[in-house]
DNA sequence: AAAGTCTGCAACCGCTTTCTT
DNA sequence: CAAGAAAGCGGTTGCAGACTT
């Protein structure tokens, strides 16, 4: 036979804990340690089911819990390790020292998630919504109606038609212009430099399964020296030894800016570089603290804004013009 | 100032996995 | 080995406070 029930339910508190509920767990914990969670309630005097103790204790009353505001690097790490883990909370607070799975997926949905949107990146992919663009050269055709668009239906993304479904009945062109011109603009911004890069290709199709990573956004993932690399020459050592197959490497906006010739260009544009990364050291080594970047040049947390972060976090930054309702036709 | 709306987050729900008997 | 409870986990909800009209 199993074992008997942790607790019968009936008459035992929901709901927010009061502070003598708090310190009569924490003062039972103290003692007792965490665990037991069958017998815990009734040893130490609460009207609460084991599983409530163990949530209040695991998300709020633990003492090596951090309180406060997650910091720019903890938000950096969120994001990536989201792009390769998925809502996957338990794993990623497991790389967050002192952050619950709980605190952890509601900063993500509540923050983070937001920003990204805004942003124009897809919160479940990280890559671009590149739906837009389809969206813009399905419109450029000469034949565009409703009627045709759900023929389409096959070749494009639901939320594709969703939008110009949207657009065309509140019949905004103004707006449908800017977007078009927007997205398009930045998108060819985009595609020249990622020609540039290895492992990424110009036809936008291949784009979307393509993950950007920017050593000094992300110096998690690389050697140290080239998290900030800036006004360096990198040497050959330091290039990342491995990389997942849909990632490569993002050069800064000073990088890209730079002479051609020069030689992070011709590191990034060198064919023959081989991009070996290592998913398992960035997923086996917790961050040492949540300043981990306080020495890169680019991040200084005590000085970044909130908008520094929105453009920071955005590799395609764009906007989506006011009046349209970026819900409307999210899924 | 009041009412309505939005936002953030603690707590709960329900499913899956692990563990105990 | 099977049954069933505990633990773990991700999704969702409800409420308090902030903000807007």
């Amino acid at each position: 036979m199993g074992r008997s029930p942790c607790c019968d339910k009936n008459g035992l508190k929901k709901g927010p804990w009061t502070q003598e509920e708090d310190l009569k767990l924490m003062e039972y914990i103290q003692l007792h340690g965490p665990g037991n969670w069958r017998t815990l309630p009734k040893n130490a005097g609460l009207q609460r089911c084991g599983k409530s103790c163990r949530l209040r204790w695991t998300n709020y009353l633990r003492p090596d819990i951090k309180r406060g505001r997650f910091s720019f690097e903890e938000e950096e790490t969120i994001i990536q390790l989201h792009s390769v883990l998925g809502n996957k909370w338990s794993a990623i607070a497991a790389r967050l020292p002192g952050r619950t799975d709980n605190e952890i997926k509601n900063y993500w949905n509540t923050h983070i998630r937001k920003r990204l949107l805004r942003n124009g990146i897809d919160p479940v992919t990280h890559t671009p919504r590149l739906d837009l663009m389809d969206l813009s050269s399905i419109l450029n055709s000469a034949q565009l109606n409703i009627s045709n668009l759900l023929n389409l239906q096959t070749l494009v993304n639901p939320e594709v038609l969703q939008l110009a479904t949207l657009l065309a009945s509140s019949s905004n062109q103004e707006n449908l212009d800017l977007i078009l011109n927007n997205q398009m603009n930045h998108m060819n911004r985009t595609l020249n430099n990622h020609d540039q890069l290895p492992n990424c290709t110009s036809n936008p199709t291949s784009l979307p399964s393509t993950q950007l990573l920017n050593p000094e956004s992300h110096s998690q993932y690389f050697p140290p020296d080239m998290a900030n690399m800036n006004n360096q020459i990198i040497d050959e050592n330091l290039m990342p030894q491995s990389l997942p197959d849909n990632h490569v490497i993002l050069p800064s906006e000073s990088d890209r800016f730079r002479a051609p010739g020069s030689n992070i260009e011709n590191k990034y544009n060198n064919p023959t570089s081989q991009n070996n990364f290592n998913l398992d050291s960035v997923l086996s080594t917790p961050m040492s603290s949540p300043t981990l970047n306080s020495s890169s040049t680019l991040v200084n947390s005590s000085s970044t804004t909130d908008d520094d972060r929105e453009t920071y976090c955005s590799i395609f930054n764009f906007e989506i013009p006011e009046g349209i309702e970026f819900d409307d036709f999210m899924l």
